[in-house]
DNA sequence: TGGGCAATTTACAACGATGTAAATTTATTT
DNA sequence: AAATAAATTTACATCGTTGTAAATTGCCCA
């Protein structure tokens, strides 16, 4: 309870010596739980701390160890739920491995991509979780490796990084097929986006083809419903101009949960019913299919899982490992809601 | 373009000097942009610097400076649509001033609460912001101040520490007052929350009950929810069972996004039209209400506002400010979407 | 040409911890 | 009880940078 008055200097690990009448590094053998030290020492440097209310300087511990304990993770947007959700499953998985995160938005802006990678400034983190949004395999490629990466995402990256994702085109056929068992025959994808070079979209649709095709039937392009941005409000538009323009379809799997959303929005106004008319199925499971109206039908990969394994697979490379980039798919499910339910037997 | 080879041991300061063939001082200052540097020194540097591809490192600077350049910010719950707004606002705002962002989750609980404040670490960051949830104004009192907090939200926060908030009081008025102007006469509040200390709930319910004497009607305490927890789900049944038990309302104010989407659900799940039956205003004006279904009017907390002040107080007070805590008032607004309409004329 | 001053540059000691290896104490063996 | 081994504790250099103050250089003017 006692301890440095407001104002006064820090306490140090010589302070604490002093007054416990040892070394420095018998302070730190017990502040580090060194096993080596005799009882009666341990508890005589234990009062000593307690008395100065010693706290470790962190920055020092950092320089002399190398080790910063913390690591990066850079997402295009915070403010977004899937990587919101992200986030908090790698907060959480590195928490048990004793690392802290810094969070590090890139704006799905190039340059800050990069920069990520180039880390101007050395030893701000051990390592950096990436999942990029503009940036290309190529890019990736020509980088200079400096702290351990681990990439994560669907785009293409180069073997020499570790990489986790789910398999995407796989995941776009459970989807489709799934919207084939409920008897539709004219879906559509949303949100084939312009400058979208990190390659989901596209493994996404391939994925749309292939199930359609396996089903006999072949893929009309007009049902490839494309979208200026990442911006909702453009989704929406392109949805009700091909209301409006008199194409027909009657399911749509959209490559994010925030275009099913515009989408859902935007057959409503129309007064197009969703499930009867339409079913929709999002992508990444957000909040926000929980939240909407009628609930979303959305592929959902196993956050806590890639989180899990990008976690770990970047301490081990922290810890030295060395070697080629390893691949890993991560798990993933279709949660089925209202939006596009499960058919009645 | 050149560079240390891969595996090679970081380039330091006194590498680079040496390169140069002048003294680490001087190195540092071209590194820092120190004024008086003759341009050829400079250049030499420089060059010596690009030749080596150094890197300055951050941990050895800020041993000898004192100084992080971080911040952290400590909320609840980082998969939060409020929350996660805050910290896009916050670490923008914290960019403009060269300083980064730590995120730090609490989860609610008021030991990690505490632990935020008592940094059991010296040196990770050099000031916190931080908005409690559970921790009381004594609670926060009883801590000896080591670096400096500003505190968010509704709490109240002893005088000792700056503080900024919306005034809850004033918004709830005015989000009532709105209602009223709909004509509706019985305003339900849904969500006074068990077991939350950090007071918002109780300053809206005062703002409520104000607006609604102040109208000249009495407050019917039945139309005041209580809800088990903060989960969306609790307050989803907590309108269930008011609705199916008879309760007559024609708008309900809640104190929460969330909340207001659950109590949407509900409604619809009964065949209560909104806002045609019952009118809903939720707090935060977070995503959600844009997404939602009917879209949410929302108490609308200006959160750029809030962060930036924020940052700049923590940096003041960082900066050697002492005195008093300062309390200051955010703006708001009411975002007026489909749940609770604007009046037409 | 030399003195005085300002502008540059440098040497060296911090910052606060941990790693290494040596010094000391304690335990074990014969 | 001496000799040896094992367990503790310590002294001291070190991590890579910046702050301080002293040393050097260059410029201006008498």
């Amino acid at each position: 309870m006692s301890g440095a008055k407001n104002g006064a200097k820090r306490v140090r690990l010589v302070d604490v010596a002093r007054h416990a009448g040892v070394s420095t590094k018998t302070v730190s053998n017990v502040v580090h739980n060194y096993e080596h030290v005799t009882p009666e020492m341990r508890s005589r440097v234990k009062k000593a701390i307690e008395d100065l209310g010693y706290k470790p300087n962190l920055t020092a511990r950092r320089l002399v160890t190398g080790k910063t304990s913390m690591i990066a993770l850079a997402i295009p947007e915070t403010n977004h739920p899937y990587f919101s959700s992200l986030a908090d499953a790698v907060v959480k998985a590195a928490e048990d491995r004793d690392y802290r995160v810094l969070i590090e938005q890139t704006d799905g802006d190039s340059e800050k991509e990069l920069d990520v990678l180039r880390d101007r400034e050395a030893g701000m983190v051990d390592g950096v979780i990436f999942q990029p949004a503009k940036v290309t395999s190529l890019d990736l490629a020509d980088i200079e490796e400096g702290t351990p990466v681990v990439i994560l995402g669907e785009a293409a990256s180069p073997i020499s990084f570790d990489h986790i994702m789910i398999d995407n085109t796989l995941a776009a056929e459970d989807a489709v097929r799934h919207l084939l068992g409920l008897g539709r025959k004219r879906i559509a994808f949303l949100g084939d986006i312009r400058g979208d070079n990190a390659g989901a979209t596209k493994k996404r649709l391939a994925g749309y083809q292939v199930a359609i095709e396996e089903a006999g039937m072949t893929v009309d392009t007009n049902l490839v419903l494309p979208v200026e941005s990442f911006h909702p409000e453009s989704a929406k538009v392109t949805v009700e101009e091909a209301v409006k323009s008199g194409m027909v379809f009657d399911a749509v799997l959209c490559r994010d949960d925030r275009f099913a959303v515009a989408a859902l929005q935007a057959l409503r106004d129309l007064g197009v019913e969703v499930p009867k008319d339409v079913a929709v199925i999002g992508w990444d499971d957000t909040s926000l299919a929980r939240y909407s109206y009628p609930t979303l039908s959305s592929v959902s990969p196993n956050i806590q899982a890639i989180a899990e394994e990008a976690v770990g697979m970047l301490i081990e490379r922290i810890e030295g490992l060395s070697g080629t980039g390893r691949h890993k798919l991560a798990p993933y499910s279709l949660h089925i809601r209202e939006s596009a339910p499960a058919l009645k037997l």
